[in-house]
DNA sequence: GAGTAAGACGAACGTTCGTGCTAAATACGA
DNA sequence: TCGTATTTAGCACGAACGTTCGTCTTACTC
Protein backbone atom coordinates (compact mmCIF):
# COMPACT_ATOMS: atom_id res chain seq x y z
CA UNK A 1 0.00 0.00 0.00
CA UNK A 2 2.40 2.10 0.78
CA UNK A 3 5.35 1.71 -1.34
CA UNK A 4 5.06 0.14 -4.46
CA UNK A 5 7.01 -0.50 -7.65
CA UNK A 6 9.16 1.46 -10.24
CA UNK A 7 8.83 3.52 -13.09
CA UNK A 8 8.55 3.46 -16.70
CA UNK A 9 10.66 4.44 -19.41
CA UNK A 10 9.89 6.43 -22.40
CA UNK A 11 9.61 4.37 -26.03
CA UNK A 12 13.31 4.27 -26.41
CA UNK A 13 15.60 3.77 -23.50
CA UNK A 14 15.97 7.42 -23.03
CA UNK A 15 13.07 9.22 -20.72
CA UNK A 16 10.77 11.61 -22.78
CA UNK A 17 11.59 15.58 -22.82
CA UNK A 18 7.78 16.22 -21.50
CA UNK A 19 8.89 13.85 -18.60
CA UNK A 20 11.29 15.46 -17.77
CA UNK A 21 9.43 18.72 -17.64
CA UNK A 22 6.53 17.18 -16.19
CA UNK A 23 8.70 16.09 -13.17
CA UNK A 24 10.72 19.93 -13.24
CA UNK A 25 7.25 21.50 -12.58
CA UNK A 26 6.06 18.85 -9.91
CA UNK A 27 9.22 19.33 -8.08
CA UNK A 28 8.58 23.02 -7.89
CA UNK A 29 4.89 22.91 -7.50
CA UNK A 30 5.37 20.53 -4.17
CA UNK A 31 7.96 23.09 -2.60
CA UNK A 32 5.23 25.89 -3.56
CA UNK A 33 2.10 23.99 -2.31
CA UNK A 34 3.66 23.28 0.87
CA UNK A 35 4.22 26.99 1.06
CA UNK A 36 1.18 29.04 -0.12
CA UNK A 37 -1.21 25.78 -0.11
CA UNK A 38 -2.31 23.71 -2.77
CA UNK A 39 -5.27 26.34 -3.73
CA UNK A 40 -2.38 28.92 -3.70
CA UNK A 41 -0.59 26.76 -6.37
CA UNK A 42 -1.55 28.44 -9.28
CA UNK A 43 -0.40 27.81 -12.40
CA UNK A 44 0.81 31.18 -13.39
CA UNK A 45 2.95 31.45 -10.76
CA UNK A 46 4.76 28.39 -10.87
CA UNK A 47 5.06 29.30 -14.47
CA UNK A 48 6.60 32.27 -13.79
CA UNK A 49 8.90 30.46 -11.22
CA UNK A 50 9.72 27.80 -13.86
CA UNK A 51 10.57 30.53 -16.67
CA UNK A 52 7.51 28.79 -19.05
CA UNK A 53 4.84 29.60 -20.46
CA UNK A 54 1.36 29.20 -18.81
CA UNK A 55 -0.31 27.60 -21.41
CA UNK A 56 3.04 24.93 -22.16
CA UNK A 57 2.40 24.16 -18.15
CA UNK A 58 -1.19 23.67 -18.32
CA UNK A 59 -0.60 21.12 -21.15
CA UNK A 60 0.98 18.67 -19.26
CA UNK A 61 -2.00 17.86 -16.68
CA UNK A 62 -4.96 19.48 -18.33
CA UNK A 63 -6.49 21.06 -15.50
CA UNK A 64 -5.83 22.59 -12.00
CA UNK A 65 -7.47 19.86 -10.42
CA UNK A 66 -5.09 17.32 -12.42
CA UNK A 67 -2.11 19.23 -11.75
CA UNK A 68 -2.98 19.42 -7.93
CA UNK A 69 -3.70 15.77 -7.92
CA UNK A 70 -0.42 15.04 -9.25
CA UNK A 71 1.32 17.53 -6.98
CA UNK A 72 0.20 15.41 -4.26
CA UNK A 73 1.20 11.96 -5.62
CA UNK A 74 4.81 13.49 -6.21
CA UNK A 75 4.86 14.63 -2.69
CA UNK A 76 3.75 11.19 -1.84
CA UNK A 77 6.67 9.57 -3.22
CA UNK A 78 8.83 12.02 -2.04
CA UNK A 79 7.38 11.33 1.73
CA UNK A 80 7.97 7.59 1.31
CA UNK A 81 11.59 7.94 -0.11
CA UNK A 82 12.45 10.33 2.46
CA UNK A 83 10.49 8.64 5.62
CA UNK A 84 9.09 5.07 5.30
CA UNK A 85 11.48 3.09 3.10
CA UNK A 86 14.54 4.15 5.24
CA UNK A 87 12.93 3.07 8.38
CA UNK A 88 11.53 -0.07 6.61
CA UNK A 89 14.79 -0.66 5.29
CA UNK A 90 16.79 0.27 8.35
CA UNK A 91 15.05 -0.95 11.56
CA UNK A 92 13.99 -3.96 13.17
CA UNK A 93 10.48 -4.37 13.51
CA UNK A 94 9.21 -3.80 16.85
CA UNK A 95 10.03 -0.67 19.15
CA UNK A 96 12.68 0.42 17.26
CA UNK A 97 10.47 1.06 14.23
CA UNK A 98 8.42 2.17 15.95
CA UNK A 99 10.20 5.25 17.39
CA UNK A 100 12.25 5.26 14.01
CA UNK A 101 9.31 6.22 12.08
CA UNK A 102 8.27 8.96 14.40
CA UNK A 103 11.77 9.92 14.85
CA UNK A 104 12.54 9.90 10.76
CA UNK A 105 9.18 12.06 10.38
CA UNK A 106 10.36 14.20 13.12
CA UNK A 107 13.81 14.75 10.95
CA UNK A 108 11.24 15.42 7.93
CA UNK A 109 9.64 17.80 8.85
CA UNK A 110 12.63 19.90 10.87
CA UNK A 111 14.73 19.45 7.98
CA UNK A 112 12.40 21.12 5.38
CA UNK A 113 12.05 18.51 2.66
CA UNK A 114 9.20 20.79 1.64
CA UNK A 115 10.18 24.21 2.05
CA UNK A 116 6.30 25.15 3.77
CA UNK A 117 7.08 22.07 6.34
CA UNK A 118 4.79 19.14 6.00
CA UNK A 119 2.79 19.07 2.77
CA UNK A 120 0.26 16.28 4.08
CA UNK A 121 -0.20 18.58 7.26
CA UNK A 122 -0.53 21.64 5.34
CA UNK A 123 -2.93 19.70 2.28
CA UNK A 124 -5.27 18.16 4.84
CA UNK A 125 -5.78 21.38 7.02
CA UNK A 126 -6.26 23.35 3.86
CA UNK A 127 -9.06 20.95 2.07
CA UNK A 128 -10.89 19.22 5.05
CA UNK A 129 -14.04 21.44 4.22
CA UNK A 130 -13.57 20.99 0.01
CA UNK A 131 -15.15 17.70 -0.96
CA UNK A 132 -13.71 16.22 -3.36
CA UNK A 133 -10.89 14.24 -4.98
CA UNK A 134 -8.42 16.18 -3.93
CA UNK A 135 -9.96 15.82 -1.14
CA UNK A 136 -10.27 12.46 -1.05
CA UNK A 137 -6.74 11.39 -1.84
CA UNK A 138 -5.10 13.43 0.71
CA UNK A 139 -7.43 11.72 3.06
CA UNK A 140 -5.96 8.61 1.96
CA UNK A 141 -2.51 9.15 1.86
CA UNK A 142 -2.68 10.69 5.94
CA UNK A 143 -4.72 6.88 6.48
CA UNK A 144 -1.95 4.99 4.97
CA UNK A 145 -0.08 7.14 7.71
CA UNK A 146 -2.06 6.30 10.39
CA UNK A 147 -2.36 2.89 9.33
CA UNK A 148 1.71 2.24 9.06
CA UNK A 149 2.15 3.94 12.73
CA UNK A 150 -0.98 1.62 14.10
CA UNK A 151 0.85 -1.30 12.44
CA UNK A 152 4.18 -0.61 13.96
CA UNK A 153 2.57 -0.56 17.00
CA UNK A 154 0.82 -4.05 16.37
CA UNK A 155 4.37 -5.55 15.72
CA UNK A 156 5.73 -4.44 18.69
CA UNK A 157 3.36 -5.81 21.06
CA UNK A 158 3.34 -9.04 18.75
CA UNK A 159 7.14 -9.05 19.40
CA UNK A 160 6.52 -8.53 22.98
CA UNK A 161 7.66 -4.84 22.99
CA UNK A 162 5.02 -3.41 23.97
CA UNK A 163 1.89 -3.91 26.10
CA UNK A 164 -1.06 -6.41 24.39
CA UNK A 165 -3.11 -4.66 26.21
CA UNK A 166 -2.40 -0.97 24.56
CA UNK A 167 -4.78 0.18 21.56
CA UNK A 168 -3.09 0.39 19.03
CA UNK A 169 -4.82 3.08 17.22
CA UNK A 170 -4.71 5.07 20.19
CA UNK A 171 -1.35 5.25 20.15
CA UNK A 172 -0.79 6.16 16.71
CA UNK A 173 -3.36 8.76 16.89
CA UNK A 174 -1.03 10.34 19.71
CA UNK A 175 1.90 10.09 18.06
CA UNK A 176 0.74 11.39 14.92
CA UNK A 177 -0.85 14.18 17.05
CA UNK A 178 2.61 14.83 18.57
CA UNK A 179 4.37 15.02 15.60
CA UNK A 180 1.87 17.19 13.74
CA UNK A 181 2.05 19.70 16.39
CA UNK A 182 5.55 19.60 16.32
CA UNK A 183 5.55 20.55 12.91
CA UNK A 184 2.75 22.81 13.27
CA UNK A 185 5.03 25.26 15.87
CA UNK A 186 7.85 25.24 13.97
CA UNK A 187 6.00 26.35 11.09
CA UNK A 188 4.50 29.52 13.11
CA UNK A 189 7.28 30.17 15.93
CA UNK A 190 10.00 28.84 14.62
CA UNK A 191 10.32 26.77 17.65
CA UNK A 192 12.77 23.83 17.16
CA UNK A 193 12.46 22.96 20.55
CA UNK A 194 8.72 21.63 19.89
CA UNK A 195 10.40 18.43 18.17
CA UNK A 196 12.15 17.70 20.93
CA UNK A 197 8.92 17.57 23.05
CA UNK A 198 7.53 15.94 20.72
CA UNK A 199 10.39 13.53 20.62
CA UNK A 200 9.81 13.28 24.52
CA UNK A 201 6.07 12.84 24.87
CA UNK A 202 6.59 9.68 22.37
CA UNK A 203 8.91 8.49 24.21
CA UNK A 204 7.58 8.90 27.44
CA UNK A 205 4.38 7.22 26.07
CA UNK A 206 6.15 4.10 24.75
CA UNK A 207 7.93 4.04 28.28
CA UNK A 208 4.42 3.92 29.82
CA UNK A 209 3.84 0.76 27.15
CA UNK A 210 6.69 -0.85 27.11
CA UNK A 211 7.48 -4.24 28.74
CA UNK A 212 9.75 -5.88 30.67
CA UNK A 213 12.01 -7.68 27.49
CA UNK A 214 11.35 -4.32 25.43
CA UNK A 215 14.82 -2.69 24.65
CA UNK A 216 15.53 0.05 26.84
CA UNK A 217 13.91 3.22 25.84
CA UNK A 218 16.74 5.45 26.28
CA UNK A 219 18.84 3.33 23.61
CA UNK A 220 16.59 5.11 21.24
CA UNK A 221 18.75 7.52 20.13
CA UNK A 222 18.25 10.86 18.14
CA UNK A 223 21.24 10.74 16.17
CA UNK A 224 20.70 7.38 13.64
CA UNK A 225 22.74 8.00 11.27
CA UNK A 226 26.08 6.15 10.38
CA UNK A 227 26.05 3.27 12.65
CA UNK A 228 24.21 4.02 15.72
CA UNK A 229 21.45 1.47 14.96
CA UNK A 230 23.67 -0.94 13.30
CA UNK A 231 22.68 -3.16 15.92
CA UNK A 232 19.18 -3.80 14.85
CA UNK A 233 19.65 -3.12 11.32
CA UNK A 234 19.11 -5.66 8.28
CA UNK A 235 18.18 -8.97 10.22
CA UNK A 236 15.05 -9.42 8.31
CA UNK A 237 14.17 -6.01 7.69
CA UNK A 238 11.26 -6.08 4.58
CA UNK A 239 7.07 -5.56 5.33
CA UNK B 1 -30.89 46.44 2.97
CA UNK B 2 -28.94 44.18 5.40
CA UNK B 3 -30.73 44.70 8.77
CA UNK B 4 -32.80 47.79 8.42
CA UNK B 5 -35.47 48.63 10.77
CA UNK B 6 -36.60 45.23 11.45
CA UNK B 7 -34.59 44.65 13.89
CA UNK B 8 -35.74 46.45 16.87
CA UNK B 9 -33.59 48.32 19.43
CA UNK B 10 -35.02 51.05 21.82
CA UNK B 11 -35.10 54.23 19.84
CA UNK B 12 -32.73 56.48 21.67
CA UNK B 13 -29.11 56.12 21.36
CA UNK B 14 -28.62 52.73 20.78
CA UNK B 15 -25.66 51.22 18.71
CA UNK B 16 -25.19 52.49 15.59
CA UNK B 17 -26.05 50.79 12.21
CA UNK B 18 -23.10 50.52 10.69
CA UNK B 19 -21.91 48.35 13.54
CA UNK B 20 -24.33 45.88 13.64
CA UNK B 21 -23.96 45.42 10.07
CA UNK B 22 -20.21 45.60 10.67
CA UNK B 23 -20.99 42.83 13.19
CA UNK B 24 -23.54 40.72 11.05
CA UNK B 25 -20.65 41.09 8.42
CA UNK B 26 -18.66 39.34 10.77
CA UNK B 27 -20.45 36.73 11.88
CA UNK B 28 -20.45 35.32 8.52
CA UNK B 29 -17.27 36.05 7.68
CA UNK B 30 -15.93 33.91 10.70
CA UNK B 31 -17.54 31.06 9.38
CA UNK B 32 -16.79 31.70 6.09
CA UNK B 33 -13.21 32.21 6.91
CA UNK B 34 -13.34 28.54 8.85
CA UNK B 35 -14.20 26.60 6.04
CA UNK B 36 -12.53 28.36 3.24
CA UNK B 37 -9.45 29.59 4.83
CA UNK B 38 -9.09 33.42 5.59
CA UNK B 39 -7.56 33.89 2.14
CA UNK B 40 -10.61 31.93 0.73
CA UNK B 41 -12.49 34.14 2.53
CA UNK B 42 -13.36 36.68 -0.41
CA UNK B 43 -15.32 39.83 -0.66
CA UNK B 44 -17.08 39.37 -3.40
CA UNK B 45 -18.14 35.67 -1.63
CA UNK B 46 -19.18 37.10 1.16
CA UNK B 47 -21.19 40.28 -0.14
CA UNK B 48 -23.04 37.38 -2.03
CA UNK B 49 -24.07 35.50 0.68
CA UNK B 50 -24.93 38.77 2.65
CA UNK B 51 -26.93 39.85 0.34
CA UNK B 52 -25.08 43.32 0.12
CA UNK B 53 -22.38 44.80 -2.51
CA UNK B 54 -19.33 44.37 -2.88
CA UNK B 55 -18.18 48.05 -2.56
CA UNK B 56 -21.23 49.00 1.03
CA UNK B 57 -18.87 45.61 2.92
CA UNK B 58 -15.77 46.87 2.11
CA UNK B 59 -16.23 50.55 3.18
CA UNK B 60 -16.33 48.36 6.58
CA UNK B 61 -12.86 48.01 6.47
CA UNK B 62 -10.57 49.57 4.20
CA UNK B 63 -8.84 46.41 2.56
CA UNK B 64 -9.03 42.95 2.46
CA UNK B 65 -5.97 42.84 5.27
CA UNK B 66 -8.14 45.11 7.44
CA UNK B 67 -11.21 42.54 7.02
CA UNK B 68 -8.88 39.64 7.85
CA UNK B 69 -8.09 41.15 11.26
CA UNK B 70 -10.96 42.31 12.11
CA UNK B 71 -12.61 38.53 11.61
CA UNK B 72 -9.49 36.93 13.45
CA UNK B 73 -10.80 39.50 16.28
CA UNK B 74 -14.00 38.49 15.86
CA UNK B 75 -13.00 34.85 16.02
CA UNK B 76 -10.98 35.52 19.38
CA UNK B 77 -14.05 36.85 21.26
CA UNK B 78 -16.43 34.06 20.14
CA UNK B 79 -13.60 31.65 21.16
CA UNK B 80 -13.27 33.72 24.59
CA UNK B 81 -17.04 33.62 25.07
CA UNK B 82 -16.98 29.67 24.37
CA UNK B 83 -14.43 28.53 25.86
CA UNK B 84 -11.99 30.58 28.22
CA UNK B 85 -14.36 32.39 30.08
CA UNK B 86 -17.02 29.72 30.83
CA UNK B 87 -13.93 27.45 32.63
CA UNK B 88 -12.84 30.53 34.64
CA UNK B 89 -16.53 30.94 36.02
CA UNK B 90 -17.08 27.43 36.68
CA UNK B 91 -13.87 25.92 37.45
CA UNK B 92 -11.94 25.91 40.16
CA UNK B 93 -8.10 26.17 40.04
CA UNK B 94 -6.02 23.25 39.73
CA UNK B 95 -6.88 19.88 38.17
CA UNK B 96 -10.13 20.47 37.47
CA UNK B 97 -9.59 23.66 35.92
CA UNK B 98 -7.12 22.43 33.62
CA UNK B 99 -9.37 19.62 32.30
CA UNK B 100 -12.33 21.83 32.39
CA UNK B 101 -10.26 23.85 29.46
CA UNK B 102 -9.39 20.77 27.52
CA UNK B 103 -13.04 19.00 28.04
CA UNK B 104 -14.76 22.65 26.76
CA UNK B 105 -12.14 22.78 23.87
CA UNK B 106 -13.31 19.58 22.72
CA UNK B 107 -17.01 20.30 22.97
CA UNK B 108 -16.06 23.43 21.35
CA UNK B 109 -14.50 22.05 18.06
CA UNK B 110 -17.25 18.93 18.41
CA UNK B 111 -20.29 21.03 18.46
CA UNK B 112 -18.68 23.40 15.10
CA UNK B 113 -19.29 26.55 16.70
CA UNK B 114 -17.19 27.56 13.76
CA UNK B 115 -18.45 25.45 10.87
CA UNK B 116 -15.21 24.72 9.30
CA UNK B 117 -13.97 23.54 12.74
CA UNK B 118 -11.33 25.85 15.05
CA UNK B 119 -10.97 28.58 13.29
CA UNK B 120 -7.13 28.84 14.67
CA UNK B 121 -6.28 25.44 13.75
CA UNK B 122 -7.35 26.25 10.44
CA UNK B 123 -6.14 29.74 10.26
CA UNK B 124 -2.76 29.05 12.11
CA UNK B 125 -1.61 26.12 9.40
CA UNK B 126 -2.78 28.62 6.35
CA UNK B 127 -0.73 31.59 7.06
CA UNK B 128 2.40 30.26 8.80
CA UNK B 129 4.71 30.72 6.04
CA UNK B 130 3.00 34.12 5.12
CA UNK B 131 4.41 36.70 7.16
CA UNK B 132 2.78 39.97 7.87
CA UNK B 133 0.64 41.19 10.47
CA UNK B 134 -2.28 38.74 10.36
CA UNK B 135 0.04 35.74 10.60
CA UNK B 136 1.76 37.58 13.59
CA UNK B 137 -1.89 38.01 15.35
CA UNK B 138 -2.92 34.50 14.45
CA UNK B 139 0.34 33.37 16.38
CA UNK B 140 -0.12 36.00 19.29
CA UNK B 141 -3.77 34.39 20.20
CA UNK B 142 -2.14 30.74 20.31
CA UNK B 143 0.15 31.55 22.37
CA UNK B 144 -2.73 33.15 24.44
CA UNK B 145 -4.49 29.52 24.36
CA UNK B 146 -0.69 27.75 25.18
CA UNK B 147 -0.11 30.53 27.99
CA UNK B 148 -3.84 29.35 29.33
CA UNK B 149 -3.12 26.08 29.80
CA UNK B 150 0.69 26.32 31.17
CA UNK B 151 -0.95 28.15 33.25
CA UNK B 152 -3.55 26.07 34.09
CA UNK B 153 -1.05 23.32 34.89
CA UNK B 154 0.91 25.49 36.71
CA UNK B 155 -1.69 26.71 39.17
CA UNK B 156 -2.74 22.54 39.54
CA UNK B 157 0.67 22.70 40.32
CA UNK B 158 1.19 25.03 43.27
CA UNK B 159 -2.13 23.94 44.88
CA UNK B 160 -0.42 20.78 44.50
CA UNK B 161 -2.71 18.15 42.22
CA UNK B 162 0.10 18.01 40.12
CA UNK B 163 3.17 16.77 40.69
CA UNK B 164 6.05 20.12 40.63
CA UNK B 165 8.30 18.22 38.69
CA UNK B 166 6.12 18.52 35.53
CA UNK B 167 7.19 20.48 32.92
CA UNK B 168 4.13 22.57 32.30
CA UNK B 169 4.97 23.89 29.08
CA UNK B 170 5.71 20.65 27.87
CA UNK B 171 1.80 19.19 29.19
CA UNK B 172 0.41 22.49 27.58
CA UNK B 173 2.04 21.67 24.27
CA UNK B 174 0.97 17.68 24.68
CA UNK B 175 -2.88 19.10 25.30
CA UNK B 176 -2.87 21.63 22.66
CA UNK B 177 -1.51 18.44 20.29
CA UNK B 178 -3.92 16.46 21.20
CA UNK B 179 -6.87 18.77 20.85
CA UNK B 180 -5.91 19.82 17.51
CA UNK B 181 -5.44 16.55 16.38
CA UNK B 182 -9.13 15.45 17.43
CA UNK B 183 -10.17 18.83 15.77
CA UNK B 184 -7.83 17.78 12.32
CA UNK B 185 -9.13 13.81 12.49
CA UNK B 186 -12.62 15.45 13.15
CA UNK B 187 -12.66 17.61 10.45
CA UNK B 188 -10.79 15.30 7.61
CA UNK B 189 -12.57 12.23 8.27
CA UNK B 190 -15.95 12.97 10.49
CA UNK B 191 -14.97 10.99 12.91
CA UNK B 192 -16.09 11.79 16.33
CA UNK B 193 -13.48 8.82 18.41
CA UNK B 194 -10.85 10.83 17.59
CA UNK B 195 -11.94 13.34 20.21
CA UNK B 196 -12.72 10.77 22.78
CA UNK B 197 -9.13 9.46 21.96
CA UNK B 198 -7.79 13.02 22.52
CA UNK B 199 -9.76 12.98 25.58
CA UNK B 200 -8.90 10.07 27.12
CA UNK B 201 -4.84 10.56 26.03
CA UNK B 202 -4.99 14.05 28.10
CA UNK B 203 -6.65 12.02 31.22
CA UNK B 204 -4.01 9.27 30.63
CA UNK B 205 -1.45 12.11 31.09
CA UNK B 206 -3.12 14.03 33.79
CA UNK B 207 -3.11 10.48 36.02
CA UNK B 208 0.39 10.15 35.05
CA UNK B 209 1.88 13.52 36.86
CA UNK B 210 -1.41 13.86 39.11
CA UNK B 211 -0.10 13.99 42.79
CA UNK B 212 -1.84 11.63 46.28
CA UNK B 213 -4.13 14.47 47.19
CA UNK B 214 -5.35 15.27 43.31
CA UNK B 215 -9.13 14.64 43.23
CA UNK B 216 -9.87 11.52 41.29
CA UNK B 217 -9.50 11.76 37.63
CA UNK B 218 -12.21 9.51 36.88
CA UNK B 219 -14.36 11.90 38.04
CA UNK B 220 -13.58 14.15 35.94
CA UNK B 221 -16.72 13.69 33.61
CA UNK B 222 -17.51 14.63 29.95
CA UNK B 223 -21.32 15.84 31.09
CA UNK B 224 -20.70 18.64 32.64
CA UNK B 225 -23.89 20.68 32.04
CA UNK B 226 -26.11 21.28 34.86
CA UNK B 227 -25.02 20.07 38.52
CA UNK B 228 -22.40 18.06 37.77
CA UNK B 229 -19.35 20.84 38.47
CA UNK B 230 -21.47 22.90 40.68
CA UNK B 231 -19.36 21.14 43.32
CA UNK B 232 -16.18 22.87 42.18
CA UNK B 233 -17.95 26.00 41.05
CA UNK B 234 -17.82 29.65 42.32
CA UNK B 235 -15.42 29.80 44.95
CA UNK B 236 -12.73 32.13 44.29
CA UNK B 237 -12.81 31.86 40.31
CA UNK B 238 -11.70 35.18 38.76
CA UNK B 239 -8.40 36.12 37.19
C1' DG C 1 14.41 14.83 -47.46
C1' DA C 2 9.35 14.52 -46.49
C1' DG C 3 5.99 13.49 -42.96
C1' DT C 4 4.45 13.25 -38.29
C1' DA C 5 3.89 13.96 -33.54
C1' DA C 6 5.21 16.00 -29.19
C1' DG C 7 6.19 20.00 -26.73
C1' DA C 8 6.28 24.77 -25.76
C1' DC C 9 4.69 29.34 -26.91
C1' DG C 10 1.94 33.86 -27.10
C1' DA C 11 -2.45 35.84 -27.30
C1' DA C 12 -6.84 36.07 -25.81
C1' DC C 13 -11.15 34.27 -23.66
C1' DG C 14 -14.52 35.18 -19.67
C1' DT C 15 -14.42 35.55 -14.59
C1' DT C 16 -13.18 37.06 -10.25
C1' DC C 17 -10.07 39.26 -7.38
C1' DG C 18 -9.09 43.77 -4.38
C1' DT C 19 -9.61 48.53 -4.62
C1' DG C 20 -10.87 53.24 -5.87
C1' DC C 21 -14.31 56.90 -6.87
C1' DT C 22 -18.99 59.18 -6.78
C1' DA C 23 -23.83 59.34 -6.04
C1' DA C 24 -27.87 57.75 -3.70
C1' DA C 25 -30.11 56.29 0.30
C1' DT C 26 -30.74 55.98 4.96
C1' DA C 27 -30.42 56.96 9.98
C1' DC C 28 -30.66 60.21 13.59
C1' DG C 29 -30.06 64.62 16.50
C1' DA C 30 -32.10 69.05 16.29
C1' DT D 1 -39.71 67.66 10.15
C1' DC D 2 -35.49 68.86 8.49
C1' DG D 3 -30.44 68.77 7.66
C1' DT D 4 -26.48 66.50 7.99
C1' DA D 5 -23.43 62.55 8.71
C1' DT D 6 -23.17 58.07 8.15
C1' DT D 7 -23.87 54.10 5.42
C1' DT D 8 -24.69 51.65 1.13
C1' DA D 9 -24.83 51.05 -3.89
C1' DG D 10 -23.12 51.61 -8.63
C1' DC D 11 -19.58 51.49 -11.70
C1' DA D 12 -14.90 51.12 -13.38
C1' DC D 13 -10.03 49.88 -13.02
C1' DG D 14 -6.02 46.72 -13.49
C1' DA D 15 -4.32 42.41 -12.32
C1' DA D 16 -4.54 37.55 -11.92
C1' DC D 17 -7.16 33.48 -12.28
C1' DG D 18 -8.05 28.85 -15.19
C1' DT D 19 -8.66 27.66 -19.78
C1' DT D 20 -8.67 27.45 -25.04
C1' DC D 21 -6.67 28.13 -29.40
C1' DG D 22 -3.54 28.23 -33.27
C1' DT D 23 1.24 28.34 -34.35
C1' DC D 24 6.07 27.33 -34.34
C1' DT D 25 10.02 24.59 -33.22
C1' DT D 26 12.20 20.36 -32.45
C1' DA D 27 13.08 15.38 -32.99
C1' DC D 28 12.15 11.00 -34.66
C1' DT D 29 10.27 7.67 -38.59
C1' DC D 30 10.16 6.30 -43.16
Amino acid sequence: MLMSGSEQQGPRGRVAQGERTRAAILRAAVDLASIEGLEGLTIGRLSTELAMSKSGLFAHFGSKEELQLATIEAARAIFIEEVVRPVLESSERGLPRIWELCERWTEYAQRGVFKGGCFFAAASSEFDGRPGPVRDRIAEIMLEWLAALERGVREAQEIGHLDAKADPRQIAFEFNALEMAGNWAFQLYGDLKAFTRAREAIRERLRSAATAQAPPIASLGTARREGKLSSFARSSSNE
